[in-house]
Formats: structure tokens, sequence, C-alpha cells
DNA sequence: GCGATCACG
DNA sequence: ACGTACGTGATCGCT
């Protein structure tokens, strides 16, 4: 039988430096409790132990404070944001039913040792896990420590017998005790003895013994005298440090392993913590279900759903639609054969569900419910435009998207899906469309998951409202993000036109290069391998053929661009792999990747995301068009493939410098304000700024360094990594930095202040009133904050450049209806956007994207958009 | 499923 | 002293 005993403050405190931040759902902080947990159920899952327990220290002084008053003296406070975690992970421990054990004037390693010792007694083998290197004395053949360390964010574990214990130290675990009371600690504040260190304390230990026999015979030890007058002198703090450092292994404790048997945990208790934690994850590890008492409580007061089949229902259905406020609407996707519809007329909520064959009308109703004359509100609704559309029906109307306002109210949760945020905003459990039995009805069968969306979305509506209007996003949301829907989906549904052909030539082309490629660097080599595989190209370029390893990653040799050119002349075979890389990434990624998602109309119709940027940008995905190549000649060649069809053409606008003409005017700094009234190149006023030069002798080396500062600074820099991107040393990095900020005060008080703002109202915002919020500033972890402040920094003025662009985009659309053209938007690349044109619309359409996008705000420095014209993406850039 | 790499703004 | 720039998505190898 086998006892697994955890060390509890010791990996709790591992995981709250370890983990990221993550908060409850009323913001307490729930890294380290996450932490803990996902290394318990590693380590359950890999030891399978039949017991498992939990020790904690307790604030209260132990018997090692009676004996040396300075124990532990200076160890800093534990930091409030782990304080209040405790508490929540000895709950969660509880509904786990995993026995704790805590004992004033003991502290954990004495518990443990205590327990270790009854396990050997009865027989049961005893596995300790810590990330405290003292308990490594308690190791014997029935007990093993777990020694959990954590390596760039990844926890590793390391198993301690005794044989492992006596290979790396060279001596037995008990001697551990006579190591520390020799060396110290001085994160314990345990002194050791003065001028002896790790290195010589393992050699003593190790060459002579315990300490008592090192003491003993301390005249006739073969080691330096001044060593010996150390020991002497430091006598006293070396028997000490022995009694503190010594685990008492018979606390005054009841304990028995088989108390401790791992047991299910207490569903209910468990399932409403880690919903309140909001760690789904770990629901579903522990298959937990939603507590049947509160599940029959809802679905009590939620409308059953009516099953229509005929056409008297559903006319009856209809004209309620029709005369109320709000009707939610779920479609089924996969066949297009299902609605749900959930009514609320004068507070009275009915649900309906209606499939094509249970009546005649089905298509026509359908109809009827995605007109204009039905206010609807749905999930996602750009993609129930977009899916309508491809099969011919208009849809018009919807007043509310609940995935959308969801993603306003808290842009940085990444998953909006209705099953997670009915759960989360209103504690509706949506059931699994499992296929648990065969003899279910029409209705319980296809019928239950639409129509419980539909339920779960009506029961959202009036909670997201409330957030929307008290967090003041109602402007946007209204305004600019629902508009927006339709607009994609009409990009979305035009596509953009590839030439087939062309593209798989250039694909074929760049096979051919690749297999040459391929053969002269397996023939540098002297043997082939798989150059895709950092791991293996990283055995051949750095034991191989010893080249110098400037860089490794968690795994291995870091064998990226920054390593590949710091070794170009030292070996031919570098050269060789810049380029394999290069065109195996266009072969795969693009001219491949691409081929596979031509449609049947020879078009590209990618997804652009509306929830999944922290900032309020887009995103494009299946596939994504906005990287396509273009910063090396190679790659930019893919884009002669992206083209306009016979008699029409592309216009490519694209606005100049948006960012840094919004830092200009959010930070409202008169230099660089007046830079842009002028219309002088920033790069280079910034360079003659920062190097003290007159704008004419600003060089190309000048401008170039300038540019980086300028980017670094939307960024939210430091001078390290300035200095990492231009190549100059940090001291000369730190300099530029200091000089723009004395140039450019007005931007140097804009970032001292938002950060202060950020951090007393919690949130950072756009220029209208997109928000994000920054836990990560109240975190003492200085990574974590750091972070914060730059984000503080960064997404006002990447987030305003996007409300911008969603503005001009719908502006260009109404615009072009307006006036009766036919062109069409087809892609957003941030700050481009892209039109496919007729010939004769040419100068109209210019016109409306330059104005459209230059008007799209006014700022106190100009908007500038730049349109150019082309029969391929190529040309029009 | 995750890390490494590299494509874009 | 800390560790080192914001925001994305696709592909590959490996566990």
């Amino acid at each position: 039988m086998k006892l697994m005993a955890i060390d509890g403050n010791s990996i709790v405190n591992r995981a709250f430096f370890g983990v990221r931040h993550l908060s409850a759902s009323d913001g307490t902080p729930t890294n380290a409790v996450y932490g803990f947990l996902a290394i318990l159920f590693r380590l359950i899952a890999e030891e399978s132990p039949d017991a498992l327990c939990v020790a904690f220290d307790l604030p209260a002084p132990t018997f090692r404070h009676e004996k040396y008053d300075k124990y532990k003296a200076h160890r800093k406070a534990m930091p409030e944001e782990l304080v209040v975690q405790m508490p929540i992970l000895k709950e969660v421990l509880d509904a786990m039913n995993i026995k704790r054990y805590e004992i004033a004037g003991w502290e954990a390693d004495d518990i443990l040792g205590t327990l270790s010792k009854v396990c050997e007694d009865d027989k049961w083998e005893c596995v300790i896990v810590t990330g405290d290197k003292d308990s490594l004395q308690l190791v014997t053949d029935h007990t093993r420590v777990k020694h959990i360390k954590t390596k760039g964010g990844k926890t590793e574990t390391n198993d301690y017998t005794p044989e492992v214990f006596v290979d790396e130290y060279g001596f037995v675990p008990t001697m551990m005790v006579d190591l520390k009371a020799l060396m110290g600690d001085s994160s314990d504040n345990i002194p050791g003895v003065a001028g002896v260190g790790e290195k010589t304390a393992m050699e003593l230990v190790r060459k002579y013994g315990r300490i008592a026999d090192i003491y003993s015979n301390l005249n006739t030890l073969d080691i330096k005298d001044t060593l010996r007058s150390k020991l002497e002198v430091g006598r006293e703090n070396a028997e000490l440090s022995y009694t503190l450092a010594d685990i008492d292994v018979d606390v005054p404790m009841h304990f028995s392993p088989e108390e401790n048997m791992i047991q299910s945990p207490n569903n209910d208790k468990l399932y409403e913590l880690f919903k309140n934690l909001r760690f789904s994850t770990f629901i579903d590890k522990c298959k937990l279900k939603p507590p049947q008492a509160t599940a029959a409580a809802s679905a009590q007061s939620l409308p059953s759903t009516t099953f229509i089949t005929t056409a008297k229902q559903c006319e009856a259905m209809l004209i309620d639609a029709y005369k109320a406020n709000i009707v939610s609407i779920s479609l089924d996707t996969e066949f297009f054969d299902s609605v749900a519809v959930v009514i609320e007329i004068d507070g009275k909520t009915s649900s309906y569900l209606l499939q094509r064959g249970a009546f005649e009308a089905f298509d026509d109703t359908l109809s009827e419910l995605l007109s204009d004359k039905v206010k609807k509100v749905g999930h996602d609704i750009k993609d129930i435009m977009r899916y309508c559309m491809e099969r011919g029906i208009h849809t018009n109307n919807w007043v509310f998207d609940t995935a959308l306002a969801a993603y306003l109210v808290s842009p940085t949760d990444s998953n909006y899906s209705i099953a997670r945020i009915a759960e989360y905003y209103c504690g509706y459990t949506l059931r699994e469309d499992g296929d648990e039995n065969g003899q279910m009805s029409m209705l319980e069968n296809t019928g239950k998951p639409i129509a419980d969306e539909a339920i779960a979305i009506s029961l959202l509506i009036k909670t997201l409202k409330d957030k929307l209007k008290e967090q003041e996003l109602e402007k946007l949301y209204y305004d600019i993000e629902l508009p927006l829907c339709q607009v994609l989906a009409d990009m979305e549904i035009a596509g953009f036109l590839i030439d087939k052909e062309a593209l798989a030539l250039y694909g074929t082309q760049l096979s051919d290069k690749i297999s040459n490629l391929e053969a002269q660097i397996y023939d540098q080599a002297h043997e082939t391998f798989n150059i895709n595989s950092p791991k293996q190209l990283g055995v051949i370029l750095f034991e191989k053929l010893m080249l110098p390893a400037p860089k490794k990653t968690k795994t291995g040799y870091s064998t990226n661009i920054e390593v590949l050119d710091s070794l170009v002349g030292k070996h031919p075979i570098i050269d060789l792999i810049k380029n394999y890389r290069e065109l195996t990434k266009l072969k795969s990624t693009y001219v491949d990747g691409l081929l596979k998602v031509i449609g049947d109309d020879g078009r590209i119709h990618t997804h652009f995301q509306m929830t999944v940027t922290s900032t309020g940008r887009l995103s494009s995905t299946e596939p994504n068009l906005q990287n396509i190549p273009i910063r090396k000649e190679t790659g930019e060649e893919l884009r002669k493939m992206f083209v306009a069809p016979d008699g029409k053409v592309l216009v490519d606008a694209d606005y100049s410098q948006i960012e840094l003409r919004l830092l200009a005017h959010i930070a409202n700094d008169p230099v660089m304000i007046k830079a842009f009234e002028n219309g002088e190149d920033i790069h280079t006023v910034t360079a003659s700024q920062v190097f003290n030069v007159p704008i004419d002798e600003v060089t190309p080396t000048h401008r170039f360094r300038a540019k980086a500062v300028n980017f670094g600074i939307v960024y939210g820099i430091s001078a390290f990594s300035l200095a990492n991107d231009i190549g100059v040393t940090p001291k000369e990095a730190k300099a530029y930095i200091d000089n723009y900020f004395e140039k450019y005060s007005g931007v140097y008080n804009y970032m001292k202040n938002i950060v202060k703002t950020a951090a007393k109202q919690g949130y950072v915002s756009t220029l209208f009133g997109r928000r994000r919020y920054l836990p990560e500033l109240k975190s003492s972890n200085f990574n974590t904050r750091s972070f914060g402040e730059r984000v503080a920094l960064n997404m006002p003025i990447q987030g305003t450049a996007a409300d911008i662009m969603k503005i001009a985009m719908l502006n260009v659309s109404k615009r072009l209806e307006k006036e009766g053209l036919s062109a069409k938007l087809i892609l957003q690349v941030h700050d481009e956007l892209i039109a496919e044109c007729p010939n004769s619309e040419v100068d109209s359409v210019c016109a409306v994207l330059h104005e459209e996008m230059e008007n799209a705000a006014k700022l106190s420095v100009p908007l500038v958009a730049e349109t150019r014209v082309g029969k391929s993406w190529y040309d029009a850039k």
C-alpha cells in the first residue's frame, strides 16, 4: 500500500510563483490553488497512491523558534495574494475529502517525518512530495521523496530513493542534517559555520561523516588549518543549526495511513467551488456534475420547449414573435434543418423548436423569423448571417449578440461559447449533446442542444446588457461591433480570388529548390536527418559540427533565426538551413495551406474572429489572410497570386503610421503632433530628436534605430530589449530612450500617468471606450506586474487603432452602398483595407476608401490613408 | 496537446 | 534583483 503525503506550503508556494495570473469570478487571485491542483492531479495519475494527505505549516511559532529566536526571522511575509488563497485551497481539499494535518508548534516537515515513520512501522510505502530539499533527510527504503521544481514555467519532479540520493550527494540521506548544520540556510536564517559554504560542507560530510564525528576528531582531520579554526569558532552555531535542521519524527499526533485512503469528492461542494474559481478543466477532470438541487430549481423556472408540428401552432408562434421586443434564436448549423426560438411577452417566456419535416412550412417560417419583422438575438450572429446568406436566406434585424457582448465585457477570456458564458453569467448549465440512448423522440434527440441554447441566450440578455451599461460600452457595442457583423459576413462571403494555377506552379518551383537544399544539407552534415526537427538539427549543429550553441530553450538547443544568424560564416550549412526554413515555411503554410482552402468559386473565404484579441483587433483564421508574406522578396511573390477577376482591380488602402499618430494624439505631445501636422517622416524626426542631428543629416542607421525606438515606445519599452533589437549596448539604448522622453515629454507624461490611472481604476480604455481590465497590475510577481504595465501603455493605442479601422469599415461599406458602387470590401489587415472593384469604379472607390478612412475619427493630428490600385495584391501594394 | 518556429500588423 | 516589447495563427515534431 502506498501513501502520498504532500508538503502543502512548499507546493503552493511553487505554484504561486510559477503559474501566471488567474482569478475567481469575484477577482480573488487563484493561480496558486490552480497550480497546486494541477500538480496534485498529475501526481495522482503518476503514482496512483492508495492514500493521500497534505501537511501545512501554521503561522504559530514552533519549537525551533524557542531554541533560536532568530529562526526564519527575516523571511519575507507571505504575499497578500497568496495569503488569501490558502483558505480557498484548504476548502477545496476538504471538499475533495483529502485530510489536512496542521499542528501548532511544528512545521509541515515534522508532520511528514512523523507520518512517514508510522508508514514504515505499518509496512506502507510513503511518498513525500515537496519543493524543499530539507526533507531529503527522510529518504529511506520505505520513504521516497519526490522533489518538485519549476523550470521555465514547467514543473519537473525528481524522485529520491536512497540510491539516487547517495549518487548525487555521496553520503546517506540522514546526513543531510549534518550538511545543513555546516553550511547553514540563509532563507531559514540557520547560521551554519561562518566561512563554510555548500562545497566545503559537502566535502567534509562526505569524508568525515556526521558533525559529531567531525568535532570529536577535529584536530586530526586532514584539512587546512584555516578551515579547522573556522570550524572551531563555529562549533556552537553548527550544533544549534543541527537541532534546527533536524526534522522531528515524533510529533504528538494521531495518524494512521488507513484513515487517509482516497475517497470520492463531495460533488456538490467541489462543483460550486470550482465553478466560482472558474476551474472548468478540473470540473471535467473530476467528472463533477452540477448539483442536483440547483439544476432542478433552475429547470422549474425555465420554459419547457414546445415542438411545433402544425401550421396552426406555427402561425401562433410567429404572431408572438412579431409582437415581442426580443426573440432569442439558435440555429442548427450542421444540417440547417432546425431552429429554436424563445419568445418573451409580458414577462412570460415560451420556448419552441421547429424542424424541417415536422411540418410543411418550415422554410417559410424560418425566412419569416430571420426577416426584418422579428427583432432577434443570437450568439455569434456574424456566423449566422454568413451561414444563412450562403444558403440564400437573407437575415435582418439582429439587435444583440451574446458572444460579442461577453467579449466586450471581458475581452481577455479565452472562450465565449454559449455553454461557457451561460454557466458563468447565469449559472445555467447546458445539457451535453451526447447520444445517450437511441430511443429518444425527435425533440429529445436533435432538438435539445439548440433549444437549450436559445433558452441560454434569452437568460443572458439582461445580465449582459447590464454589464455593457455598467462599463459604458453601449456606444461601442451598438454603433460599432454589432453593425460590423454584417460587413464582415459580407467580406467573408465575397472572398479573395486566387490564381490557383500560378500558386501551384510556384509550389512546384519551391519543391525543386527545397529538395536541392535538402541534398546539400545532408551532404554538409554527412548524414540525413529531419531538418524540420529543432531537436535533430540541434544535435547536428552543436554536437556533430561542434558549432557554439549560444542559446537554449526549455527543451534543448535553440535553433531559431537569431541563433542561425549568429552562426553565419562559421559553417556553410547555416545559410542552407536558413534558406531551407524560409522555403519550407512558404510551401507548407502558404502554398499547400492556401491551395487546401480555395473554394469552388476559386476564391478564399477567411473567417474573421471578432472575439479573440484582448485589444479589439480582428483576427483571421482558416486561413489566416492577415499574415501573408511581404517582408522578404521570395515570400512577397505569393501576393501575385491574390488577384482581381477580369474587368476588376484591387484597391488597397492603408493607414500611414496610425499607431504613432494615436500616440501623439493620446499623449497630446506637441513635438510629435507638430511633426505629423507638417507631414514629416516621423522616424526621421525622431532620429533627429534622439541623436541631436539636423533633419537633413539623419543617416539610414539613425532612422533605422529611431524607428525601433518608436515601435518600442508603443510596446512599453525596456532598454535591454531595444538594445537586443537594434544591436547596441543596453547603455546606448538607455541613452536613446532618455533622450526620446526628454524631447517627447508629452509621451513621457502619458506613459507615467496611464500606468497610474490603470492601477487606480483597474482597467485601461481606448478613445472609444473599449476596456481591458488589468488584474496583473496588482500582482506581487515582478514579471506579471511589468507585463501589466506594458499592456497599459499599449492597449489604448493598438485598441484605438482597431476601433478607428472598424469605424472606417462601417463607413466605407455604407458609402459604397449609398453611391451605388458594386465594389466590395474583401480583406482587412489591421491598418489596411482591400476592395475588389470594377474598372469603371476605380476613381470613386479610391476616393471612398481614402475619405472614409481619413475621416473615421477627428484627432489632433491628421489621419492619413494611402490607396493603390493593381491587378494583384502585389501590384496594389 | 504543447513547444518551437516563423509569417503578419 | 527580478527578465526583458504589443497583438495574432499555422505548421511541424514530439510525447
